[in-house]
RNA sequence: GGAGAGAUGGCUGAGCGGUCGAAAGCGCCCGCCUGCUAAGCGGGUAAGUCGGGCCAAACCCGGCUUCCCGGGUUCGAAUCCCGGUCUCUCCGCCA
């Protein structure tokens, strides 16, 4: 949600804006509706004015017990109550509707953010280490996981349905591993609280983070109850502030979040969804920041190294990219895309998002701050970053670190949580 | 799931048809006092929005809205009535 104002004022840059993201953005209903609701605001408002300003003289004339004068007043005042009304219902039915269009319009990205409208125009702007070299054909995940028992896609597929997984025993030990291996790096190196949150949230708070409306087709919802399953931390712990106002000094606020994730995928039938590719349901550590607007582009970039270092420690190769404008998500104003290199596949993947979100997720959640004390409060920045989502992860551990044998190394910094230094066939 | 209690400003908490945007206290801010500090004294301290004071920011003035949310009664609702949400207590159920 953007600032009304900022639209009013500035309609061009603002359509510009969507349009670089290939939004439809329904701008000029908003603008209509806009001047509408600030034209019926200001006749209801004095009519309101007036209608008080009678209530009030009635008071005072029955306290001073001049009762037929206090009489005559009550039904000048009847009458206003009528015109009140009716332009209240308008007002409301006007503000109802602006409402639903802002929501539609998109977060403009930030100036450094290259134009484009497909993954080809995003621009690298890292890359760590190089791609390993083997002395023989790297298999995919899904083979060695296979292989070595430890990644059960048809046991998945039998209890649940295509795109759930089932790991086992040294598999399942790798996924804790990896949780506990990130959440102990940011809660202890990166300076990050833990939480843990629910995995259902209400409407309100899935409209908050820029889920909804848009994109209601793409979460599991429970209709029942009207819940729905957190495609990301990021929604829930993001909401954890909402309605509130921080006190400048406790900025920025670092949260690290260890959650299921739940999307259902429509439309992204049969694409890249081999083996942990893409799945339904996965496990993700997610980082979020609240902080003046001031730091947040400072705080992007400290939020992407902190994000990148679990794939440096882990020793796998990945490269950043900018996003370009089409690319961006709805609520994003700059994201960077962590993706590691994954030498079975052939392929990068996508293991984290790095976004700012400046005030626009603030103002739907009503977020704000006091920058000093006694001052008005302003709008929070948000920002998120995967660190990092686990399938993913694990898919380019497994084929980075893939012997001929068929077994697996395990990774130094992994193993105190593993407990053995390589995975192999019984 | 059943029964009961509650929801008021940054916090605690009073108010239970009119002058209440709301007592009091805490916290915070400004000032006075005092070698310094503490204490004391005085004052100020909710948010949003619209309009005006200047074009913008700060600030000031005025209107409107907001005492959990929605609806109703009334000229007028924090206060009365109905519905809902959440919190707490007890019972039931349950990992």
């Amino acid at each position: 949600m953007l600032d009304r104002q900022r639209i009013r004022e500035n309609p061009g840059r603002i359509r510009d804006a969507s349009a670089r993201k290939g939004s439809d953005a329904p701008l000029d209903e908003f603008i209509s509706l806009d001047a509408e609701r600030r034209a019926s605001l200001t006749e209801l408002e004095s009519q309101r004015a007036e209608m008080n300003r009678a209530s009030k003289s009635i008071g005072l004339l029955v306290a001073e017990g001049k009762n037929e004068e206090a009489a005559t007043v009550k039904r000048q005042a009847k009458a206003l109550k009528d015109a009140v009304a009716s332009g209240d219902d308008r007002l409301r039915e006007i503000e109802a509707r602006l409402h639903e269009v802002e929501l539609l319009i998109p977060n403009p990205p930030h100036q450094t953010v290259p134009d484009g409208d497909s993954a080809e125009s995003n621009v690298e702007v890292e890359s760590w280490r190089s791609k390993p070299e083997f002395e023989f054909e790297p298999r995919p995940h899904w083979e060695i996981g296979e292989r070595l028992g430890i990644l059960d896609f048809a046991g998945g597929g039998k209890i649940s349905g295509s795109g759930f997984i089932v790991f086992r025993g040294l598999g399942a030990r790798l996924h804790r591993a990896l949780l506990n291996f990130m959440l102990q790096k940011h809660t202890e190196a990166h300076d990050y609280t833990e939480v843990y949150t629910p995995y259902l949230v209400n409407r309100d708070t899935m409209t908050g983070t820029g889920q909804l409306p848009k994109f209601e087709d793409d979460m599991y919802h429970m209709e029942r109850d009207d819940l729905f399953l957190i495609p990301t931390a990021e929604v829930p712990v993001t909401g954890l502030h909402r309605d509130s106002i921080l006190n400048g000094e406790d900025l920025p606020i670092y949260y690290v979040a260890s959650s299921g994730c739940f999307r259902r995928e429509a439309g992204a039938a049969g694409k890249d969804t081999r083996g942990l590719l893409r799945v339904h349901q996965f496990d993700k550590v997610e980082l979020v920041k609240f902080c003046s607007p001031a730091e947040s582009y400072n705080e992007l970039e400290t939020l992407r190294k902190d994000a990148a270092s679990v794939l440096e420690e882990l020793g796998l190769h990945y490269r950043v990219t900018l996003l370009c404008a089409g690319e961006l998500g709805f609520a994003a104003a700059k994201c960077y895309d962590l993706e590691v290199w994954a030498p079975g596949v052939g392929a990068y993947l996508e293991v984290s998002s790095c976004s700012n979100f400046e005030d626009f997720q603030a103002r739907r959640l009503n977020i704000r701050y006091r920058p000093v004390k006694r001052a008005k409060p302003k709008f929070v920045h948000t920002l998120n970053a995967s660190g990092v989502a686990l399938p993913r992860l694990m898919a380019a551990l497994l084929e980075t670190y893939q012997k001929a044998d068929g077994s697996v190394l395990i990774p130094e910094a992994l193993r105190p949580f593993m407990g053995v230094d390589r995975i192999q066939a019984d």
